[in-house]
DNA sequence: TCCTCATGTATATACATGAGGAGGT
DNA sequence: CCTCCTCATGTATATACATGAGGA
């Protein structure tokens, strides 16, 4: 009853590649061991997985499964939950800086490696930026998460510093991610006017701290969003459970 | 100012595969045109894209954007919210029923060989399917998919009746989506007692009509959401903008 | 230059799985 | 052995931000 961690030996079905598009002709960081081995995403073969399926070996010092932490010797031992959340907010805000997706962080950590680890999925990811892992599972994730982006951000560095080669294609995908209470303010302001001047948005995007051409997106999305109001409302949708068996709708009850 | 079904010349990253592992050993439909060329998902070459980037032909009597139906003769004439509706969610049980993902029929678009069609995202599939899409581009994309359906059920059925060879490992993913209505009840129930016994699951499940299963699930999904309720609520979020330049937070105004 | 519209990529969320443990009997 | 739970984590789907062609 102990590794918050969790080995998944799934069928790896395809995943792999994932990286080698992430800056057109350099593969960014993510790879490139300490030791200089560029691993560079091994590529499409039938199958690559990260790991073996259930690799029982390798485990290190997982200890029997018995009893909790009570010998002190973890690694990383601030279970605080007030430096979790900084971790995690620096985490995403130094992610997307590198220019890397959740998703390619998840299959990066494989590379990376570390003993008992293996890749994660995009939504494990998520979830730890987010905080909506167990306090365990954040606890436990932290240091490999923490280890993963030091090296990203090495690797980063050491190709600023030989910049020669064609450093050329400069193109990252760069999402904005607006805030709540930003969120609402648009809204607002939405609501008294849909289709706001240039100006208009300069303004607003000012008062919100945000630049000019996602405030002008953001009202674009809405419109369009907003547009089709279903043609006289659709009607309301239903369950299905796959099987063609007994599953239809029956939508009223409580 | 006419095509409702645009072309996209996009770098194709990855996708590709996406079917091969549709069932371990034989690949379900999607594929094997009408005249028995089995196209098979060309692979990982530099950038295969489905089709010529603005393919203008093809398109048929688009008719102008003016006045909505009213000179009968598009190859397929029901412009009718109603039909539409219909359809889409007629569309969404028979792939279900076929074991397709969304992101699967969006790649294998590609390979019925239509003249202006390439492949699409799950994103655009799903937006079909929950009539998220404006009125013109539902009517563009129902008569491909509608295709699509038809040969990936007329593939599925030749399968099965040649059954000979090792129809072995049945299995696929099977997601149900529980409606809001049963969402609602389930809900109501779940604030009553969050662990209802397996009788009580069993009644539940009667009620609304769902499989025993996907009703314990549910519930021990809720428990599991609901756990961490954040120790001690995690403190607000913010909004970031990639660049690390001027886009802290300001977490307050309107 | 800015909009609209189809559609994309990245992220967030909903349903699912499986290892491991806690009782039954 | 079952059966059902918990917990880490997965896959499929839904949603939010972004892009680019075409037009005014």
């Amino acid at each position: 009853a102990e590794q918050y961690i969790r080995r998944s030996g799934r069928e790896p079905a395809l995943e792999g590649e994932l990286l080698e598009h992430l800056t057109p002709g350099l593969a960014l960081g993510a790879m490139a061991a300490p030791d200089g081995a560029v691993v560079s995403t091994p590529g499409h073969a039938p199958h690559m997985a990260g790991m073996n399926p259930m690799h029982p070996a390798a485990l290190g010092m997982a200890h029997a499964h018995g009893l909790p932490a009570h010998m002190g010797c973890m690694s990383d031992v601030d279970a605080d939950p007030r430096d979790l959340e900084a971790f995690a907010e620096r985490f995403k805000q130094r992610r997307i800086k590198l220019g890397v997706t959740q998703a390619d962080v998840g299959s990066a950590l494989a590379n990376l490696k570390i003993p008992g680890v293996g890749s994660l999925s995009q939504s494990t990811i998520c979830r730890f930026e987010s905080l909506t892992l167990s306090h365990n599972n954040m606890i436990a994730l932290k240091p490999i998460l923490q280890a993963w982006l030091e090296e990203a951000e090495g690797a980063q560095r050491e190709k600023m510093n030989k910049p020669e080669l064609f450093n050329g294609g400069e193109k990252k995908r760069k999402r904005t991610s607006i805030a709540a209470p930003e969120k609402r303010s648009l809204e607002a302001y939405f609501a008294v006017q849909p289709r706001p001047s240039s100006e208009k948005i300069a303004a607003i995007a000012e008062k919100l701290d945000l630049k000019k051409n996602v405030v002008r997106v953001w009202f674009c999305n809405q419109r369009q969003k907003r547009s089709p109001p279903s043609p006289r409302s659709w009607t309301s949708r239903r369950t299905w459970s796959a099987s063609g068996s007994a599953t239809s709708a029956r939508s009223r009850s409580a």
